[in-house]
DNA sequence: AAAAAAATACCCCTTTCGGGGTATTGCGAG
DNA sequence: CTCGCAATACCCCGAAAGGGGTATTTTTTT
């Protein structure tokens, strides 16, 4: 009995990146691509136009974090598998991903053979987190206990200074703008680091640059 | 009489990138991609196996800068068109592929039919710099007298450094990596936040990022 | 050959960051 | 009514960054 190919979905807001994944899939004789999605926005309609089998999705999406509207979609849709797709080799992300129940997190510069098993695992109903994710954390050596939980829930206050920070303010400037001792700018800004598994400027800008905070 | 289809042989690190490039060109019947290279070393035997009329290659290839590499291939290959292909929309890296005469200068976020031309241009034996390349040589308003001439006019090396802030190192490993004494990448840092106009790492990953650096 | 620009390197000094703590208040879920 | 968490604030200290110089060597341009 012949089978039907499986449906996959591309949401990514980078063209020719998405025009080379196509192009490898579609080499793919149990694989098909049945549509691409350039804004987040345009998701949950695209899914319910297209009933893809599996979700590609880049986290850094403009508007929202991949992450959430992976989470959304899963809520929203049973069946759909749904893989996160990234050029962040960032820890944290793999954990959240994990954590919200995504199937899998793969690297964009990963081999096509990695990139393809990756997929085949996922739809094959097994979880598929790309094992380059560099781990700096193994969740031993933890002298607390719920680190992990902290991690990746900002808050809003956070989410605040991490806008303001990515402006380019300094701690002063951020105390003096929204009327904070410049000791509680510091104390968010170390809880920052500390949830994102950074430890500086240039790693943040780029964090809320790329997921649009 | 038929014509053989010209060859294209793409030099990128970035795989999937390429992927999508090749798949926009085998739908020319007049192109055929002749090969892939990921690695600038590899570039030059590739190009003596494969011999292609044009060359398409990143100006961010790791290992070398890109315009170096098409100024080798260039001085190496005689008849061998050399288009670079990039993110970066910046001047100063067009005007040096100008210079070192490469026959062309394509932004990677160009439109396909943008890509197509340019490439057709430059087979036909012409140069294509990409006219959206924003050359901002306002020489006007300037109070003082060199500050703005000096404005933005990024050397190899500062371009260089930049890219390696934005990644997150700091000057130590900026040092280690480039083989250079911690006091020259305080004096390029200097220089690249007086010529962006600038005064923070915050500013410069913007910037960086903005500019596809 | 001379001038200009790029790349290299060092000094001194101040400010800011980053990382380690601790502590209080107030609110909401259990 | 507590327990947990968010938000607030402070202390200390060492490491980096930032800003002001000057200077030498190469490379490129004129």
């Amino acid at each position: 009995m012949l089978q039907q190919p499986t449906r996959i979905l591309l949401i990514d807001d980078h063209q020719l990146f998405n025009d080379g994944l196509q192009s490898l899939l579609n080499e793919q004789p149990d694989l098909t691509v049945c549509g691409q999605v350039f804004q987040a926005g345009k998701a949950l309609t695209a899914i319910q136009q297209t009933s893809p089998n599996l979700v590609l999705l880049d986290v850094n999406i403009q508007g929202t974090n991949g992450i959430d509207l992976g989470k959304t979609i899963l809520d929203n849709f049973s069946g759909i598998r749904v893989l996160m797709l990234t050029m962040y080799n960032h820890p944290k992300l793999l954990d959240e991903a994990r954590r919200l129940g995504l199937h899998g997190y793969l690297l964009k510069d990963a081999s096509t053979t990695d990139l393809l098993n990756g997929i085949r695992t996922v739809l094959a109903g097994n979880t598929y987190f790309d094992p380059n994710v560099t781990h700096s954390h193994p969740p031993a050596n933890d002298p607390f206990g719920d680190d992990f939980a902290r991690r990746l829930n900002l808050t809003f206050r956070e989410v605040e200074i991490i806008a303001l920070i990515r402006e380019g303010l300094n701690n002063e400037q951020i105390a003096d703008r929204i009327h904070l001792s410049i000791e509680t700018v510091k104390t968010h800004r170390k809880n920052i680091y500390f949830k994102l598994g950074i430890n500086k400027v240039s790693d943040l800008v780029r964090f809320a640059i790329e997921h649009g905070i």
